[in-house]
This record gives C-alpha cells, sequence and structure tokens, in this order.
DNA sequence: TAGGCTGTGGTTGCG
DNA sequence: CCACAGCCTA
C-alpha cells in the first residue's frame, strides 16, 4: 500500500495512476501487453487456462482509463457477478475510484439496468419483477395444467429449457409455430403443444409486468431493434466494449453485442476474451460458432493468443493438451508453461465410491501436513452434485471444513422467497407468481378453489390476477378475506416510493402475518428460518447505505442506480450460491465441474472418471456431447496449479443400486507418464508408472481390468477383519507398524505435541521413501 | 391445511 | 437411494 500525502490532488492522482500503469504494464508478458496496448477496433484474445486473461481485461480498461477516456463510456460484460466483481476490484486496485463508474457486470445485471430505465418503451413497467427459475417453473406447471396436458409427457422443466433455447435463438413463439424443425421434433417427443404453451407463458410475462432470465437478454434486443433512438443512445454511450468468456456467448447475446457495435460510422471498439476449448455450456445454448466466425464478422480483426499457463506445471498442462488434441474443430493454440514440475498427476483407482470418498480425505489431510495446504487451496470436483456426499461424509470424520457450491442459494429458501414474494407485492402486485406464493400463506382464508376462480377469470379477460380479484363471484367468507389482503398490500404500495425500503420491509414482515407465522416454530431450523428473514432486513439496509452512497458518488449514469426496493429485488434476484459472502472461514471447496471454471487451486482433486458419469451417459446421446465433456474435463484439469488427483470407483450406488464402471476414456487419453498410479485396498501394490513410446497406440487396455491386478491381498485388507488400531503412545521410532491401507511400515521417527503427534513412517510397498502420518487420525497396529 | 403417503424420475446450470 | 410433486387424510 502506497502512503498517500494529504494535500493529495488531481496531479498527484494522475501521476500516482501513472506510477501504477507503467508498473503494471512491466509485469505483462509480450502478447498481453500488445493486447492491453491495441484499444481501438475489433481485438479477439484466445486465452488458454491461466494465462492471464482477467489480468489482460483489467489493464486493458485501466489502460483506456489512463489514456483519458471517460469510465462511463467503457462497458465490460461477464458470465457471472464473481468474476464481474473481482475485475471492478482489480481495476480499481490499479486506477482507483474512478473504476466505479465503468459499467462492468454480468450480462444479465447491465441489461436489467438498461432495462429498467427504458422499460415502459417496451410495455413494461420500470419496476418490473425477475423471475427466477422457481417462478417460471410454477407458472409453466400451472399453464400446463389449465391447458389440461399430461404433466409427465409435458414436464415443466424440460418446456423450461425448451423455451429457454428457443428464446436464445431469437425465436418467438410465432417462429417457434413456424419453424418446422422445431415442430416436427416435439410431435417426435409427443409433445406437440409446446409452441402454445410458449405463447402462453410469454402473455402471462408480460401481464405480470415480469421478465425471465433470458428476457432480460430478449427484451433488451427488442428494445434496441425497434427503437433506434435508444440503440443509437447506447451505442454512442458504450465506445469501449469488452467481453470475457466469449466461447459462452449464445446467438442472442452476440446479437445484441453486435447491435451496440455495427453501425454507419462506428469504431467497432470490441474486445472479446475467451477459449473454445473451455466452451461448456453449449446445451444451454452457447454457440461455440461466435468465437469461430468472430473473424468473418469483423474482418479488421486484430487476434493475441495467450499460450503461456502460469498456473499450472508441466504434467498437468501436458495432460490437458493430450486430452483436448482429441478434439475436432480448435482454434489452433499451444499452451505451455515453464513452471517446473514437482509432483506427477495421482491416479487413484477405487473399488468404491465410499472408498474414494475416504481416500480423496485421506489425502487432503497428508497433503495438508506434506505441503503446507490451507483448506482454501484445495477443492474437490466433481461432474454431478449428488456425488458430494460421499466426500461431505468423509471430510465430517476427519473434522476437515467444507463448504459445498451448488446447493439452494440464500434467496431461494423458502422462507426468504416468502418474504420477497410480498416484496415484490408491494412494488408489483401484478406479479403473479409472487401472488400465488402469499394470497394465501399464512393462511388467510382464500381457498386453492377461490385462487383458481381468480386465474380464470384473468385469464379469460386477460387482465392481471390483482385486477380480477375485484370482479370474481365468491362466498362473502372469501370475499371478505380478499379484500383484506387487497387493502393490505395497497398501503405498502403506497409506501414503496415515500418510506424507506428498510421500514417498510419490516412492516411486510409483520403485518403479512409471516413473522408470527415463523415465530410459532420453535425447532432450531424454524429459529434458523427467523434467523434467515430478519438477514433479509438486514440486507436490504446494507444495500440502500451502500448504493446511496455509491449513487451520491457517481451520478444517475452508473451501474448502481437509486437504491429502491425495485432495484433491491432486481438486484438479489441475479445473485447464485457463490455470491453469498463466504465468511473468514478457511475451507475446502466442494463443487460441480462447470462452477469451478475460472477458478484456481493448489490441490484439485478430480473424481468420478467413468464412463457415463464423466463422460455423462447423457451426453452420449448428443451429437457433440463427447467434445464437451472433453472440454469440461480440460476445464476440470487446468485448475490444478501445482497437485493435480484424478480418481474413479469400480462401483458406485446410483438410483439405489450398485453399478459397476469402466475408467473414463478421457484417462486413456494422457500419456501415463504424467501419472502416478495408487491402487486401491485391493491392489497389492500400485503398478509401476511406465512409458511407452508411442502412448496413444499402446494405452488401450492400460486401465482395462486385465491389466489391473486385483490380488486378495495377504496384508492390509485380509488385516482388516481383526485389525486393532494401536494407541498412539505405542507407536515409537523402531517400531514395525501395519496400517490400513498402506500396509507394513517402520516407524523412522515421531514429532510434535502429545495429541498431536505426527510419525514418519517407511511403508514396504510404497511408491514413496516414507509417509508423514497424522496419528490423531491413523489406523495403525503395532506388529 | 398441514403432514403423510405414494409414485416417479433422476446432468451439468450463468443469471 | 433420495428428492419432490401431487394427492389424500385427520
Amino acid at each position: 500500500m502506497l502512503f498517500l500525502p494529504l494535500d493529495w490532488n488531481n496531479s498527484n492522482i494522475s501521476a500516482l495512476t501513472a506510477f501504477y500503469m507503467a508498473h503494471y504494464l512491466d509485469e505483462l508478458n509480450n502478447v498481453q501487453r500488445a493486447a492491453v496496448t491495441t484499444t481501438e477496433g475489433p481485438v479477439l484474445v484466445i486465452a488458454g487456462p491461466g494465462s492471464g486473461k482477467t489480468r489482460v481485461l483489467t489493464y486493458r480498461i485501466a489502460h483506456l482509463l489512463e489514456s483519458g477516456v471517460p469510465p462511463w463510456q467503457i462497458l465490460a460484460l461477464t458470465f457471472t457477478n464473481k468474476a464481474a466483481r473481482e475485475m471492478k476490484e482489480r481495476i480499481e486496485h490499479v486506477v482507483g475510484p474512478n473504476a466505479q463508474q465503468v459499467w462492468a457486470g454480468t450480462f444479465h445485471a447491465v441489461f436489467a439496468r438498461i432495462l429498467r430505465s427504458e422499460a415502459s418503451r417496451i410495455g413494461f413497467p420500470s419496476n418490473f419483477s425477475i423471475y427466477d427459475t422457481d417462478d417460471t417453473t410454477s407458472l409453466l406447471r400451472a399453464i400446463i395444467k389449465e391447458m389440461n396436458l399430461d404433466p409427465q409427457a409435458y414436464s415443466a422443466g424440460a418446456i423450461r429449457s425448451r423455451i429457454s433455447l428457443a428464446k436464445s435463438n431469437l425465436v418467438t413463439p410465432k417462429a417457434y409455430r413456424d419453424n418446422a424443425d422445431m415442430m416436427q421434433q416435439d410431435r417426435q417427443a409427443k409433445r406437440p403443444y409446446i409452441a402454445d404453451i410458449y405463447e402462453k407463458y410469454t402473455a402471462r410475462c408480460q401481464r405480470s409486468g415480469a421478465m425471465d432470465f433470458d428476457d432480460l437478454l430478449l427484451q433488451l434486443y427488442r428494445l434496441f431493434r425497434d427503437h433506434a433512438d435508444i440503440a443509437a443512445k447506447y451505442q454512442q454511450k458504450f465506445r469501449y466494449i469488452h467481453v470475457d468468456e466469449f466461447q459462452d456467448t449464445n446467438f442472442l447475446q452476440y446479437a445484441i453485442l453486435r447491435r451496440l457495435v455495427k453501425y454507419p460510422g462506428s469504431p467497432e471498439n470490441i474486445f472479446i476474451v475467451g477459449d473454445d476449448a473451455q466452451s461448456i455450456y453449449a446445451f444451454r445454448g452457447a454457440t461455440i460458432d461466435n468465437i469461430l466466425d468472430f473473424e468473418k464478422d469483423y474482418p479488421t480483426l486484430q487476434t493475441f493468443k495467450l499460450e503461456q499457463n502460469y498456473r499450472s506445471t508441466h504434467h498437468i498442462v501436458s495432460a490437458a493438451n493430450e486430452v483436448i488434441a482429441f478434439n475436432r474443430r480448435q482454434l489452433n493454440k499451444t499452451i505451455w508453461t515453464d513452471r517446473e514440475d514437482r509432483h506427477k498427476i495421482k491416479l487413484v483407482k477405487c473399488v468404491t465410491d465410499d472408498e474414494e470418498g475416504r481416500r480423496v480425505a485421506d489425502l487432503i489431510l497428508e497433503q495438508k501436513h506434506r505441503y503446507h495446504l490451507l483448506n482454501a487451496e484445495i477443492a474437490i470436483l466433481y461432474r454431478t452434485n449428488a456425488q458430494s456426499r460421499k466426500f461431505e461424509e468423509h471430510l465430517r470424520r476427519l473434522n476437515l471444513p467444507y463448504r459445498v457450491f451448488g446447493g439452494l442459494s440464500f434467496y431461494q429458501r423458502k422462507e426468504v422467497k416468502d418474504l420477497v414474494a410480498y416484496l415484490r407485492m408491494a412494488v408489483n402486485p401484478n406479479d403473479e407468481e409472487a401472488l400465488r406464493r402469499v394470497i394465501n400463506y399464512p393462511a388467510r382464508g382464500i381457498s386453492p378453489a377461490t385462487v383458481d376462480k381468480i386465474s380464470a377469470y384473468a385469464g379469460e379477460r386477460n387482465m392481471t390476477m390483482w385486477d380480477a380479484m375485484l370482479f370474481i363471484d365468491v362466498p362473502d367468507r372469501a370475499r371478505k378475506s380478499l379484500a383484506i389482503f387487497r387493502n393490505m398490500v395497497e398501503s405498502w404500495q403506497g409506501r414503496v416510493s415515500t418510506d424507506t425500503a428498510y421500514r417498510l420491509a419490516s412492516d411486510i414482515l409483520r403485518r403479512s402475518g409471516l413473522l408470527d407465522a415463523l415465530k410459532s416454530d420453535t425447532s432450531p431450523e424454524g429459529i434458523g428460518r427467523l434467523e434467515n428473514v430478519n438477514a433479509v432486513l438486514d440486507a436490504i439496509s446494507e444495500f440502500t447505505d451502500t448504493n446511496n452512497t455509491l449513487f451520491e458518488a457517481n451520478g444517475p449514469d452508473a451501474l448502481n442506480d437509486a437504491p429502491s426496493l425495485a432495484a433491491y429485488l432486481q438486484t438479489i434476484s441475479l445473485l447464485t450460491d457463490a455470491d453469498e459472502a463466504a465468511g473468514e472461514r478457511d475451507y475446502i471447496t466442494l463443487m460441480s465441474t462447470h462452477s469451478a471454471k475460472g477458478l484456481e487451486y493448489r490441490s484439485v482433486f478430480v473424481t468420478g472418471l467413468e464412463e457415463n458419469l464423466f463422460p455423462s451417459f447423457m451426453a452420449l446421446e448428443e451429437p457433440n456431447g463427447l467434445d464437451e465433456e472433453r472440454r469440461l474435463f480440460y476445464v476440470a484439469i487446468t485448475r490444478a496449479k501445482e497437485l493435480l488427483t484424478i480418481s474413479y470407483a469400480q462401483n458406485r450406488y446410483r438410483y439405489g443400486q450398485i453399478r459397476s464402471s469402466e475408467p473414463s476414456r478421457f484417462l486413456e487419453e494422457i500419456d501415463t507418464r504424467h501419472f502416478e498410479l495408487l491402487g486401491g485396498i485391493g491392489a497389492s501394490r500400485p503398478p509401476a508408472p511406465q512409458t511407452v513410446a508411442n502412448p496413444r497406440a499402446s494405452v488401450s487396455g492400460y486401465f482395462s481390468k486385465p491389466r489391473m491386478r486385483q490380488t486378495a491381498p495377504a496384508g492390509p485388507q485380509a488385516g482388516s477383519a481383526n485389525f486393532t488400531a494401536s494407541p498412539s503412545e505405542a507407536i515409537v521410532p523402531g517400531a514395525t507398524v501395519l496400517h490400513l491401507k498402506f500396509g507394513e511400515g517402520k516407524v523412522k521417527s515421531v514429532e510434535g505435541p502429545q495429541g498431536n503427534k505426527v510419525a514418519t513412517i517407511q511403508f514396504k510397498d510404497d511408491e514413496l521413501p516414507d509417509r508423514r502420518i497424522v496419528l490423531r487420525f491413523a489406523k495403525l497396529q503395532v506388529l
């Protein structure tokens, strides 16, 4: 940290900035620096894993600011909040508070911000609701039910992804109906009415003043397409546009970008960063064509390839290169590293998924001691979230702290969604999903039959349920209840613009009856739920405070606009569980391979490398599914800086029964010289790694059963039946001991304080000269 | 109107 | 096996 003089002024600041800039430009390699300083015209940066992509992006923006470009003319789009936050922080670190005014955010956040100020032009209120996946699914379920369609053939989730795909490809309901291909597919899948569902769904969203996640893109596209003046406004405004992870953009996102960049007289200052080898979201509409075709759309394009990997050691980079070489249709590049090797890739073969869990946990403990790793430097990755359980069990057994990503986000919890639905009602009472959620929760005498009546009435007359409530014919009791509900919501509506968001929200919590309902539950879970809704109130007050400050400092033309309740609601609907404050705790990360993209750890465990799991059986049926799985595996292994461990199990519980599985084909695509094999309990000793002249030709069969010795051991496993662990006092230098996993060994030394002693043991059948064993956890028997 | 029972189906998931 | 939706019952 540099000490700032007290009388600093503008010239000091720019001198300071210049100092930082010069300093930072020196930190870039030649290609990186060339990319950063090429500020005019279209630029494509192909960035391999660990090649300093974020650095290039942030320094480029800092460089623009330094050359006098006003921050509000700079747009930087990312896919995740995390990436956006990181980028902003790093720009701020280089250029100071000026960074706040750069329009850096996720596609969804930036577009929602624009839509909020221009919504009236496309028939939406500026305080439109954002439907999350749950809202969308439940609305679709309602529509399917109303249409009397078979909910089994029309599973709401499947319909949702179909509609999402249509939207991502700019296919309107009408275009969908006219699209012979899609209609034919639907007929074949025995779901001929998807187009009708899509049409109804769109109408209902519009009526409710709601947009789903895809709409944030689609409606922005429509806004620009149909309103030349607005398009021109933003074309003029954003002189420099940046896109991170460009390989994950879909057709619609690209269409929007093109509209922002391509117009008569445009400087075409678009800077995109991506890696075709890391494209793993084709299944949700991302198209690799965008990056492959970019050059055709921008003939003056300048391309830079970042090929030096600063993250991983040689074995890891080579393994990654070998695997990805099996994919066809790639941008030509060679990723290399000069990071010296200390470790081979550990390959752990297990008999069962339980053993996999145990051995990964044990290895983590061992690595922590051996290499002084923090928990935060370790990640366990898996293909499907269901695999996390085994690892959790075994990490708990060893008292290792961990955090599982990919679960419910805070804002998806029931009690939180309930409160948020009430807040949404206050801001936008036409919001049908919010209304359905809270109209009779807590119970206030409005039966499902009444709700159905309201819904039917609204449907017939194309009005909102909020309005339809006034007209329907119901018994007096229900009528009274409805009137009370309506009055309550109306009283809040008036306060949205006059009262503070915090006061209003806490009143809503009390007046709605939600607080009492939660208080009546005194179970530990119930208390937790109460704490959660209170946390929402705290979050609201924090949101208003921060945004007030930002708003006052940066004015209306900033990504953070005035801190209204509506703005808060839109913000939280764009958060995921990865965005939650993790706390200061040092924990091991458990996440799916998808979520790991963009992250790095000193030690990474890539697990479940089995056919039909990784690659997934679902992907194997898709046309380009295998290639995408391979890219996913590529992403997974390139997360590791120093230590990479890959594991697989021969038997795994899936859908209630044990199923046996073959090792993943991806393992055969890596030259065995990068591996160090750790056999299972069943293997008496790990087979020695072998180097072969032509690995591609000869590895086949390397992983298959005949080669894997399955000797019933006289040692470890047989011993496990009558194995009794000796007390740690008995483990003294010179003693011969039996370890459940490593077999027989000799204790060389014992060190550390009582209760936390660590023994160095030389095992007979071990590829390592010795191992450090923590006696507190070890299962050792003195022989 | 909450809770229990039954049947079903089951990747990955940004925002 | 486990989660979840939808139906039925107290």
